[in-house]
This record gives structure tokens, C-alpha cells and sequence, in this order.
DNA sequence: TCATAATGTGTGAGTACTTACTTATAATTG
DNA sequence: CAATTATAAGTAAGTACTCACACATTATGA
């Protein structure tokens, strides 16, 4: 992959994500990367598939993020994991996460697929604690994570801290 | 307002809704709402104008489905109403509640103030019944909310319905 | 080894179509 | 008849995408 061709990726998830897909013209892409506007359509063929080539990484990247979590074989491990995943987050990856959330709901890519074996696990961790009702906590886990993720996204790390340790204090960590 | 004004508004509501705002021309409102284009730029003026007027009603009624829980003096039943509330949304509503969903990430619309004096009840409801840290108690039961309502209009009540008396009993309702 | 063909990268100027918004003018209402 | 509601036909700017052409890199073959 050619420098420029990187370049337009960066600037695409960039905009994409502070934007929004609909709201950025191509032509805005290629002026933020530097670059004329038919390369776009030369590596990508078109929009739709500049955003495909973005997802592509994206999964890419979210696997690689679950991995460690999906291989841990202490369950208390793969609760502590996940609580503090959302909450080491590097601002680098910002863009990513934000794209993932917009994307969920300005063009309805769920995503859903991606976090499943996530949440498969999260229920085979609460089941070897004996919780009660594993598939239901699993789910209420995921959902508050992606809540507090959410919320990091949009109004900062600080907003969401504090409910750091008040999660693993619940979550007996 | 004229019938032709609010068939304009409901358009727009459930087009934003299902396609999201930057995706859904005004020739398109127009002709869902059967209506020449130029009278929705006599009635509000611009394309902005016409989300404002959708974001003017969506407060309202956001307030006044707040409103009973806000009001309420019994601290259990706050929680019991706030966490109900999701599960007794109408299919009717479902355009609504996704135009909140997609706002908050279209176009980064927060809605955080809508929900303060929400969040600031179950606060105050948690503190009643001697829970230690209610704010973040309030923080936490708000994320989880939204993300079952979510859910529910993502992927319909079904999939999140079994959460509903879990949840109950989580909180000793 | 070196001309040359072949392939891939990149540009800038189009093009056909869309889109938000305007305006002149008609119909309706009070 | 005065004001308001409504329309149809624009218009200027924007948008996704194409195309002819230049330049660079690699492959081929005498």
C-alpha cells in the first residue's frame, strides 16, 4: 500500500468519523490528504468503497483488541479486562471508536457480530463465577460498557473515570 | 399549524429517522409528505429549520415522559418507572426515539441536557434508599438505559425484554 | 545490458446529476 | 381585498465519478 493511498485511509476515518460519512464530499477527502481527487476512486473505485476499505481495518483492529480477552482463561481475568478495556483507550484511536458509534447509527452497521464472541465470553466468565444468570449479566455488561465507551468518546476520559473502580468494586475485581 | 405543515413535520421525523438527516434530500421530504418542495423553505425556512422545529417537539416530549418520573416521591418507584420506561415504548414512537439515537451521532446533538434532571432523580432516588455512591449509581443505571433502548430500536423489544425483570430484581424491585 | 513494452501511480479538467434554496404566480382563506 | 398557503419551474453550487494524459517503476527480450 502506497503512502498516499495510507494517507487517504487516515483522512477518510478522520473526517468520517468527526463528520460523519454523508456529511464529507470526496473532494474533502482528497484535499485533507493531500491528494487529487480521482486517486480516490483509483484505489477505492468509489466512496462506498473507501468506507468498505476502513472497515476492513477496523474489524481488523477490534479483533486484535477481543483477542486478549477471548484467550484469557481466568474468568475474574476476563471481567477485569473488559471493565478496563473502554477505559484504555488511547486518544490516537479516538477516530476509530468515534466511527464505529456513528456508523452504528447513521448507516446502521451494527456491529453486533464483531462484539459476539466478546459476549460470549463475558457470559462463560460470569457463568464459572456463579452468577446466576450469565447470558443476561453478559449482556448487561456489554451494554454498560458500551455506554461508558460511548461517553468517553464524546465527552472525554474524566467524564467516565470515576466509574472505573466503582465497576470493579461491583464486579467484586 | 396547517395539516400540510404537519404532514411536512412527520415526513421529515420518520425520514431522518430511518435514513438520517444528511442522507434524506427536501425534494424526498416533499414528495413522502406529498407537498411541493418550496413550501417546506416557506414554513421553515431552510433544511435546519425544519430539524429544529422535529428538535422543539422531541424536548417536549422527551420532558413530559420524564416529567412522571421526575415528580414521583418514592425513591423505589423512581427506579421502577426509569427502568420500565424503555420497555413500555410504543412502536409508534420507534421513529422518535432512532432520530435521538441517530442525532446524538450524526450530528452530535447530546441530548445530555434533556437528561440531567433524569439522571439527577435517580440520584437522589438511590440516596434514599442508602445506596453509597448514588451518582455514580445514577450514571451507571443511566448508561445501561440507554443502551437497552437502544437496543430495543435497533433490534426490537424482544431482544432485550428478558432484561427487563432482571434488572427489576438487581435493584430489589 | 539496455531499449522498450507493460503496468501501476498520480493528476487536473471535465461531466452528468443532485441538492438546497428562490421566485413568480396561482389558489385559498378571513 | 389583504394576507397566507401552496405550487411549479427554475438556479447556482455541490457531488460522485470519469477520462485523457503524464510520470514512474518493473518486466521482457534481443
Amino acid at each position: 500500500m502506497t503512502e498516499k493511498q495510507e494517507k487517504i485511509l487516515s483522512s477518510a476515518l478522520e473526517l468520517f468519523a468527526t463528520e460523519g460519512y454523508n456529511a464529507v464530499p470526496t473532494n474533502k477527502i482528497a484535499k485533507h490528504a493531500g491528494v487529487s481527487e480521482g486517486l480516490i476512486f483509483r484505489h477505492y473505485k468509489n466512496k462506498q468503497g473507501l468506507l468498505d476499505a476502513i472497515l476492513v481495518q477496523a474489524f481488523e483492529k477490534a479483533t486484535a483488541l477481543y483477542a486478549h480477552i477471548i484467550a484469557e482463561q481466568d474468568p475474574k481475568q476476563v471481567l477485569w479486562k473488559a471493565i478496563t478495556l473502554p477505559f484504555e483507550v488511547k486518544k490516537s484511536e479516538y477516530h476509530f471508536w468515534k466511527l464505529q458509534f456513528k456508523l452504528k447509527w447513521e448507516l446502521e452497521i451494527s456491529g453486533r457480530e464483531k462484539m459476539q464472541p466478546f459476549i460470549d465470553k463475558l457470559q462463560w466468565a460470569f457463568e464459572q463465577l456463579g452468577y446466576d444468570e450469565s447470558k443476561k449479566e453478559a449482556e448487561l455488561l456489554n451494554h454498560l460498557l458500551e455506554g461508558i465507551a460511548g461517553g468517553i468518546i464524546k465527552e472525554g476520559l474524566d467524564s467516565q473515570a470515576p466509574l472505573k473502580s466503582f465497576l470493579l468494586k461491583k464486579y467484586n475485581l
